[in-house]
DNA sequence: AATGCGGGGTC
DNA sequence: GACCCAGCATT
């Protein structure tokens, strides 16, 4: 499996050459990439983690313009940062950004460190972010290996590792470390991203037109489609849950902060209680229909705040469901036209008109929810 | 080494 | 629905 490079020096560079030309000629036009500052390649790095970059550009030019320097991150208060990042999952990076940027303030004169060790020091920065920093913004001559690097490797050496395996990383350390620019590292390392998102594609590679054809060895044993190789994930874990949409007679509603660890913490929301799968099942077919409800539950509360009738049953706005990487919920959204007189209101939560919901932070989910209430309430 | 942590896409 | 994409921190 793991075996050594055997290229030929005059190979190697002749690889480097080729595949530079090309990014010069053909690399995309980022709004990262207007400068090496490294700031902004910190930031635009740590957003595409896990993200694509058609997702990360809307959120990259705001969030620059929000904290323009690395001392304004530092100071954001948290509300803003998670309204910076909100939608784009995966929060506790920008949690661990701030972590960083006091860090930088402190001990680094408010400026990103220089050298790979102490890059590697800071919080949310690993091998990965960490050489792509150095090498873009420092040319320091670090590989930035992500999922695409080890795709075109694993392709270019014909290299069988489970790239699931964290060991693996090493691997492929080594291919790149022996092969990649020592000139123009951060141009290499960029180089290697776009070839993997647009040639070297996880289906269909186009190999044709691919500007490093003649050194792979998948291409030349037409094996592309086997590489990498990768053991399947679990399955996302269901977990059933009933949230409660109440209003109170101002026509405020209830919405509740998420603890401060754990899965979208600190984030808002409906208050939510999780149910068996048995007791989900019941609820859910307790109800009827969601389009036959739906246009019941405005009229009802029109009743309910002129004191006419006395309203018990609750009504489903809908189900709302979500995948995230190790779990899937299922959510019986229900508004509770009863409960919102009188209450005994928790610490964590908040009576807020649905004008103002966009000053709250709401995930995926939330924001599911917050489009049933609405549709409903076009009813 | 295994797990927790979001969100996007295609077929 | 089933499949694909995927870094870092924590334990």
């Amino acid at each position: 499996m793991s075996e050594e490079v055997t290229w030929t020096q005059e190979k190697i560079e002749s690889f480097q050459d080729d595949l530079l030309a090309w990014y010069h000629h053909e690399k995309r036009d980022l709004p990262w990439r207007e400068s090496t500052d490294p700031y902004r390649v910190w930031v635009s790095e740590i957003m595409l983690q896990q993200t694509q970059v058609v997702t990360v550009i809307p959120y990259f030019n705001r969030f620059m313009e929000w904290f323009p320097t690395i001392e304004d991150l530092a100071n954001a208060e948290e509300d803003k940062l998670l309204k910076a990042w909100e939608g784009l999952g995966y929060y506790s990076r920008v949690r661990n950004m701030q972590h960083a940027a006091k860090e930088m303030v402190e001990t680094f004169d408010g400026q990103m460190p220089q050298t790979i060790e102490d890059i590697l020091s800071l919080k949310g920065i690993g091998p990965y972010t960490g050489g792509a920093i150095g090498s873009i913004a420092f040319s320091l001559p670090e590989p930035a290996i992500d999922g695409n690097v080890m795709r075109v490797y694993s392709r270019l050496f014909c290299l069988s590792d489970d790239i699931a395996l964290p060991k693996t990383r090493k691997v492929f350390d080594k291919y790149v470390r022996e092969t990649m620019s020592q000139t123009e590292p951060g141009d290499f390392n960029q180089a290697l991203m776009d070839l993997g998102a647009t040639i070297c594609t996880p289906t269909k590679p186009s190999c044709e037109t691919c500007p490093i054809k003649n050194y792979c060895e998948a291409r030349k044993t037409d094996t592309a489609s086997s590489y990498p190789v990768k053991k399947k994930k679990e399955k996302a874990k269901p977990l059933y849950y009933v949230a409660d949409v109440i209003r109170n007679k101002t026509g405020a509603f209830l919405l509740e902060k998420r603890p401060e660890d754990g899965l979208l913490s600190n984030m808002w929301t409906f208050p939510m209680h999780e149910v068996t799968k048995e007791d989900y099942d019941r609820l859910a077919a307790s109800y009827d229909s969601v389009e036959e409800k739906s246009s019941q539950v405005a009229e009802q509360l029109s009743l309910y705040e002129e004191e006419k009738i006395d309203i018990k049953e609750k009504q489903l706005l809908g189900v709302v469901t979500h995948i995230f990487s190790h779990r899937k919920w299922h959510v019986l959204v229900v508004e509770d036209l009863l409960r919102g007189t009188d209450r005994e209101m928790l610490e964590k939560q908040k009576w807020v008109y649905q004008e103002e919901f966009g000053q709250y932070v709401f995930p995926k989910p939330q924001q599911k929810m917050v489009d049933l209430l609405k549709k409903s309430m076009n009813n």
